[in-house]
RNA sequence: CGGGGUGUGGCGCAGUUGGCUAGCGCGCCGCGUUUGGGACGCGGAGGUCGAAGGUUCAAGUCCUUUCACCCCGACCA
């Protein structure tokens, strides 16, 4: 993409109206655009980020199993009635509307009973499980507030899988193997070092616990217990002896730390299969209840801790994989053989597959430079008179404060690597 | 929803006890000089001061209502 292309510009200051680290530096930067309180669209920056992320989490998925599919926002009535869902007083952070007829809608805020109620059509046999299904998909929730800009939102994008089991012993193993895709995915992430799977109150569902993920985090909003050599946690709000004697865990080797709540999956058991009467035929033809699973990533907000979490002085540092680009080329100076120069190296690098951020603007060398590191793309090459003069290219990676000069084949075999 | 705070060109802000044509910086447009860490000069464009109502000779400024946004709390991925 070259920069005179891109609609939207950086800008020196910050919005008076955001205190959040990550959104000042996303809107600053750029990268989103703030609709309304918790609400926020993504420009093509940050949209390129949010769909990196989504892109890992659904590799990962589809390596178990997962099968995708993408549910509707609007939803029925009568479907959370049959799982007592439906009152304010059980679920008071719907967003409600209503056809033209009057019946009521809900904006999906969640997906059991719809997943459940459209699988219904094909479920019969103990054939046909078990089943990993997901989608990715905007949420909205009517919170009361919304706060720390992209990490609580009422709109926001999340994964949500949902598994079906036909016994307790194949749900164990569907929920293991969805936990160590989570591992996967926060290790791409670049978060890997940072996230505990942190034991957590079941809800009202299950006698278990659940299980966060939580990223050790100043801007956490859980505080947890962490053993770092089991490299397991526990939530505050089931902090207690008898819990801790549970799980193994001793007192005198954990860590207080607060957290951000990146994923969580957790136990349904047969709530919503029972309730939309979902059952399967075993062997001998006798019905049978389904276990289900919940398995839930914030996409967005992951977007905002990834940024909140790698950020420095000078702005935004995206981890290689999910950057918007792989590489910020900076042209500097309108000498016709640079720009010759550049323009061949922008043809090459894209001709490889390496996305490019190709800064073409005529502006002076301290705004790219300042620009390269807002946006934390994590190469920044230069091209210039003295890069001729040379005959190699300059690289320097956002992390490091020194630059090093390359050749072409080096500069792809960094950057290709990384 | 309780408590606190803020709304003034695209962004960040100033605007005194009500008083003239509402300012400043950044950004934007034009011209020129510049060109390795957010340049400089000259000339421009852009604002019904969140909204509605009221007080007054006169309202960005005072009063009432209302909306939005931020922070703390309660609630939540």
């Amino acid at each position: 993409m070259r920069l005179s292309h891109l609609f939207t510009k950086t800008s020196k200051t910050v919005p008076g109206d955001e205190t959040a680290r990550n959104a000042q530096l996303l809107i600053q930067s750029g990268f989103i655009h703030k609709e309304m309180a918790g609400v926020y669209a993504y420009l093509p920056l940050g949209k390129r980020v949010l769909d990196n992320i989504a892109q890992i989490v659904r590799e990962e998925m589809n390596a178990i199993g997962g099968l995708e599919v993408q549910m509707t926002a609007l939803q029925p009535q009568e479907l959370f009635e049959k799982t007592d869902r439906w009152d304010d007083k059980k679920v008071d952070n719907w967003f409600k509307t209503r056809l033209k007829n009057d019946s009521e809608l809900g904006l999906g805020f969640t997906h059991e009973e719809p997943i459940v109620d459209a699988l219904k059509d094909f479920v019969n046999s103990y054939k046909d499980l078990p089943i990993f299904i997901y989608q990715i998909q905007s949420k909205f929730r009517n919170e009361l507030r919304a706060k720390s800009g992209l990490l609580r939102g009422r709109e926001f994008l999340m994964k949500d899988m949902y598994s079906l089991a036909r016994t307790q012993a194949e749900h164990d193993e569907l929920y293991e193997k969805a936990a160590a895709a989570y591992v996967r995915v926060y290790e791409r992430l670049g978060l890997g070092d940072s996230t505990y799977r942190t034991y957590a109150d079941g809800g009202v569902f299950t006698e278990k616990f659940s299980d966060e993920y939580q990223t050790i985090s100043p801007i956490g909003e859980d505080t947890i217990y962490v053993d770092e050599t089991k490299r397991i946690a526990i939530n505050k709000e089931i902090y207690t002896d008898e819990n801790l004697a549970k799980l193994g865990l001793k007192k005198e080797e954990l860590v207080e730390k607060t957290g951000v709540e990146v994923g969580n999956i957790f136990p349904l058991e047969t709530k919503y299969t029972d309730a939309l009467d979902v059952y399967y035929a075993d062997e001998n033809g006798q019905q049978q209840q389904i276990i289900m699973g919940c398995y839930g990533i914030g996409i967005s907000r992951l977007v905002g801790m990834i940024a909140e979490h790698f950020a420095d002085d000078k702005g935004l540092v995206w981890p290689a994989n999910i950057a918007p680009a792989q590489v910020y080329l900076a042209r500097l100076g309108d000498n016709e053989a640079v720009i010759k120069q550049a323009d061949e190296l922008y043809d090459r690098l894209t001709g490889e597959g390496v996305e490019v951020l190709y800064d073409d603007r005529d502006v002076r060398p301290g705004e790219k430079f300042a620009d390269a590191d807002l946006m934390g793309i994590p190469w920044r090459v230069v091209v210039s008179d003295k890069t001729q003069a040379s005959n190699s290219l300059e690289l320097k990676a956002r992390i490091e404060t020194e630059a090093r000069q390359v050749s072409v084949e080096e500069l792809l075999s960094l950057v290709k690597r990384s």
